[in-house]
Formats: structure tokens, sequence, C-alpha cells
DNA sequence: CTGAAAGCGCTAACAC
DNA sequence: GTGTTAGCGCTTTCAG
């Protein structure tokens, strides 16, 4: 059994091993200068005193700390941490560590320390995963340029001169208004989410759009707006049936605040999908177990961190430094509709 | 505006102050013994060229990282990541940085790795907030004790000598089993999650022990056993109508699978809770809005990551390598059963 | 192939 | 009050 002690130093290895600390570092870093007979020599007194480098003195005489700084906001929702998820897979692939932040509200705007507390640690990028929310955008030109350190931004609108990975939202509802539209459906409702998200923003055009499109004027009683929250999908269905009389399905925001939807609907006494269509966003793993089972969008939000903390390690290991810096550049994700019974009502005979 | 140069270091901050790094040094730390004069100049120094200490360097000479590490599994789940949410705003709180890992599967053994990348990145303490599953927890005697670190552990059986938070889920069974019972429910089967993991088990144990303190011989037929998922929970469900022809009620392990067993009880035309009482675990946001919404035991998983990470802080600033260490010692959070119509047949005529 | 010297950015211990 | 020296654990020169 190996002794319970504080961990060797380099300097003892070197001691033991009768070699100075120098061959000691070229054994470790398999650098090929070294006698053979040495380098064995060297490795089983490693092994036998358990000697591990220190990733820290390393970090601080390289300049490089092969750590990504990740932050993050609302773990307790389903989507950042899927997305955190993607990213821890793809950070410990490259063999980088991730050191965590997360902000205490979506919305937090005073991100200096945060930064620091990044920055003096020495990661060599981050990945900043936080929705866009309000104005949680405005510091970017303020305060990231003055850290000299590649950024990454997810799920926000594609900007000038950085780099976005983002799901393509507004192409997502449309997939879905088509579907709606397709089955018949004429007078559709919308529950956004929280407009302050550049995401519901996304999500609502792509419903006007498609009204439009379809010679449907909009109005402003055809849409209520809800946080994310199946409560408020309740209260907001029903402001809605109140409002717009004629609504013949609802395109949700997500999938939380369809559940709601879909419980006042049944209160009402309404057969979704033939007296009501709904349809939902994220396709959550329980939405294919409603009753009856919700169309909804998926997107993947595990492959969205992954692309990330790919593009950000490229970005580092190209060499950031260099007089030609890697362009910054977006990458898009396209969902895809997943059409269950909430919405089919081909097969009912209209009423 | 600031520019953007690579930060400064102690040395150009004191060459630009006139003074020596050491002065610098004391102004940083707060230290009383410099003269006032010096103390301003040089913080305006300080304030003009942008400069931040390095973490790193302190870390190496202090031998005080100020840095957890937290291994975790199955963040795409919502248990694991709420956990994560507490713990991330505890270490904010107590000024401490999170270096995380996850592991690819609950059941991965071989953790050695993992902890070498974080002893080698000098963190004071651990938090292993991997359920226990399988032989997952094996290596605990072998290969924790070599590392001279404090490590706190969630969500398992309590053992001898090491810390230790979990959730009562034997309790939270009982209790809902209770109130089965006590709402004339006569006929209990069950859904397990998979008996590798130990809160399973847990689970079990009480749906179990409640039937037998209840005169019911337990039968093999009386219970099946899903992975968590609703998709398992479906099939198990119709298994058990099979098997258990006159089951009255389902005792299910987690909300999700609950979901699956009320999609079954709607298909064969059960009327729930009338017909079929269901109850799950976990009160997942969603399940108040099930139809009908679902009887569920309530944990806080936010609050067992804040407790862990005030635990280990708690260990680390008492003084972990003194002679009498602080004793480990286990905290259980007792869960609480919310009541809703899934289980309530009170109020409607027996059949 | 191997070692000695210097230093990453900072602080502890001691002078003055 | 302030500066000097040494050194955290490692790697990068540069000799030999």
């Amino acid at each position: 059994m190996r002794q319970k002690v504080s961990r060797p130093t380099i300097k003892e290895v070197a001691a033991a091993s009768g070699v100075s600390t120098q061959t000691i570092s070229r054994v470790i870093n398999e650098r090929p200068d070294v006698s053979p007979e040495t380098r064995k020599r060297v490795q089983e007194v490693i092994n036998k005193l358990g000697y591990r480098p220190s990733a820290l003195a390393r970090s601080l005489i390289r300049r490089r700390s092969h750590t990504l700084g990740v932050v993050t906001a609302g773990l307790n929702y389903t989507g950042p941490s899927r997305t955190l998820n993607g990213i821890t897979a793809a950070v410990e692939q490259a063999g980088y560590a991730l050191l965590l932040k997360e902000l205490p509200r979506f919305d937090a705007n005073s991100n200096e320390p945060i930064f620091q507390a990044l920055v003096s640690r020495h990661v060599d990028g981050i990945i900043w995963a936080v929705q866009e929310v309000g104005e949680n955008r405005n510091w970017i030109n303020k305060l990231a340029l003055d850290f000299d350190i590649p950024i990454i931004y997810l799920t926000m609108e594609p900007r000038e001169n950085i780099s976005v990975v983002s799901i393509n939202n507004y192409v997502g509802e449309r997939l879905a208004m088509s579907h709606l539209l397709e089955q018949g459906y004429k007078h559709i409702g919308h529950i956004s989410g929280p407009l302050e998200w550049w995401e519901a923003r996304q999500r609502m055009k792509a419903w006007k759009d498609a009204l439009q499109e379809g010679g449907v004027e909009f109005r402003e009683d055809f849409w209520v707006e809800g946080n994310w929250s199946s409560a408020s999908g309740t209260r907001a269905a029903e402001k809605l049936f109140e409002q717009y009389t004629d609504m013949d399905a609802i395109l949700v925001a997500n999938d939380q605040m369809a559940l709601g939807a879909m419980q006042i609907a049944h209160q009402k006494g309404l057969r979704i999908p033939q007296d009501i269509g709904i349809t939902g966003f994220d396709n959550l793993p329980e939405s294919a177990f409603f009753g009856p089972p919700l169309t909804t969008v998926n997107h993947d939000q595990y492959n969205l961190g992954k692309l990330a903390v790919e593009e950000i390690i490229k970005i580092i290991e190209s060499g950031w430094d260099e007089e030609v810096p890697t362009q910054p550049k977006s990458i898009i994700l396209e969902p895809a509709l997943i059409v269950r019974a909430s919405s089919l009502r081909m097969g009912y005979e209209n009423k």
C-alpha cells in the first residue's frame, strides 16, 4: 500500500533517483534525450513514490493552463445542464480541465469579477454559456476586449468579430408553424417565453412571419407572454382562450408551458388535437409521454456545448497570440421538428 | 479605455510605483504595515495598469488554492444538475473556485485519473457528487486514502470514517406508502429504479417494509424494475398490470417513470386515482401539471449540494493537517410528501 | 545524454 | 514602514 504523505516534488524524485530535476522533467515530458536506463530507473522511482507533476507549477511557467473557464446560468433548467454535459465531455476528451462559474441570475450584468476570477487562474479560454437576456450582453465591447483571452459565446444573436454557437430558434418554430398549417389549423395563437430573452423573440418572430405569409394579420390578442414554466403556461393559455375565441391551435415556445396549456385545454373539455392543436419546443424526454404526446422542436443542446469547446480549443491551439489570429465565426445548429399526436388532426374528421 | 495587453505582473507594478514587489504584495493583501501615502500611490498604479494578482502563483506558495474539485455524473438528469446548482452557489458564496469533472457513466470505476487531475491542480477538497451505483464505491478505501485531501460524498450509504451528505430515500417512500394505505389502497405494486442504484434499493425497501408491516406478503410479481426513464415506466407498468391483476395502486420510484405508468393506465381506460393510485418521487416541476397532478416525494437537491460545500469548507478551514482533524460525519436530509390528485381517492366513491 | 543556472508570479521571513 | 533574500514546483535556456 502506498503511504499517505504529502505528494513528492520533482526534487525529491530527483534525489531518490540520483539525477537532476532536469532529467526527471525530461522523463515526465517524454523527451527523447534520456538514456533508456536512466528513464527506466526514474520511472520506477516515480511509480514507487506516486509522484505526479503539479499542473499549477507547469501552468505558471508554460503560460498555458490547459484549463477552460465556463460561465453558465440556470443549471436547474434542462437546457443549460445538457449543454454543460456536452461541454464537460468535450473538455475531458481534449485533455483540458474546466473551471465553472454559475451566475446567480440570467440577466446578471456585473461580469468583471467573473472574468477576474477566471483570468487570475490563467484559463486559456472562456465559454460564455449564458443565454442572451435583457441587457446582459452590453459589456461585450467594453469589458471582454480588455482581457486578452479567447471567448466563445453560446445562444446569442451573432455579432461582428466574435465567435458564437447558437441554435436556429427561428427555423425551429417555422417548421412547427408549417406543420400546423398543413394540418389545417387556421387560427394559431402563441405563448411566448419572456421577450427579454433573445430566444423567445426569435421563436415569436417565426410565428408572426408565418402568420403574415399565410395572409393572417397579426393581432395583439393572438398572443400571451409566459415565463417558460408550466404554471405560466396555464395562466397564458387561460388568457389566450378568453381573448382569442376562434383559436384552434397554440404554438407554445417550450414544452413546459405546452404542458400547462394542455392542462387548461383538458379542463375546458377540448380534445387535443381535434379541437385544439398544440406544439412545444425543446423535446424534453418527458414530452413523448404527455397526454397526448407532444409535437415539439428538437435541438441538440449537448452538441452545442461540444462544438463550443472544440471551436475554442481550435482557436487556442492555433495560436491566439499569433499575428493573424483565427477569424471569429458563428456556428448555427439547425433544429428538427418531432411530430407527435398533439398536433396531428388529419387522421380525425374535422369538426 | 484600458489597453489590451498581457496583464501586468507584480514586478511591473513595483517598478511603476517605485517600490519593491513586497510592498505591492502588502497592499494587495491589505496588510496594515504600509504607509497611507504609499498605499494610495500603489493603489493608483494598480488601477491604472489593471493589475490583478495571479491566483496560480499564490496557490503555489501558499499551499492553498481556494479551489474545490467537484466530480459529478449524469448532468443531463435534473437531480445531479440541481445539486450542482447548489454547489456552485455555495462555492461562490465562500469565495472559492470550482474545478468540475463529469464521469462518462454513473458506474465508472477508474477514478485514479480523475483524482490525479484534481490533485495535480492542488484542489483543497473534493466533493464526490456521483450516486452510488454498482461497484462504484469499491475504491474508497483503496484509493481515496492515498490522497491526503478531504473528500465528501453525496448520495450514498453512510460509512465509517467518511463524510456523507444524503437524502433519506427510505423515509420518503415510507411517507408515500402510509399515504396510499390511508387512502384505502390495498394492492400496491412497485416500479423500482435499477437495483444497481443504492437509492433505488432504499426506495424499494421502504415499499417492502410497509407492505409487510401492513400484513401483506411480498411477492415477486408485485414489482418490476425500470431504468428511471418514462419509456421504462410504460414497459414496467404494462408488465405489472399483467402480472398483478388486483393492483389498485403503484408506488413508482421517480416521477418520469410515474408519467409513463400514467400513460398506460389511461390506455387501459383506468381512472386515476379512482381505479389506480399513482405516486412518484423527485417532485419535478412538471409533475404538478401531469394529468392528473402527481403525488410525489420532494427532496431538496439544491440544498444537498450547498450543505456539502459548507461542510467541506469547514473541514478545510478547521485545519485538515492538524493533529486532530475534524471528525467525519454524515448529514441526512429528510424529504417531504407532496399530495396531489393522482393518489387522492377519498373524495370519490369507492368503486 | 545530462546538469547548472535562471525564472514563471508571488509571499514568508527576516533585515534595516 | 520598507527592502532583501529565498523559494513554492516546475521548465527553459545553455553548457559540457
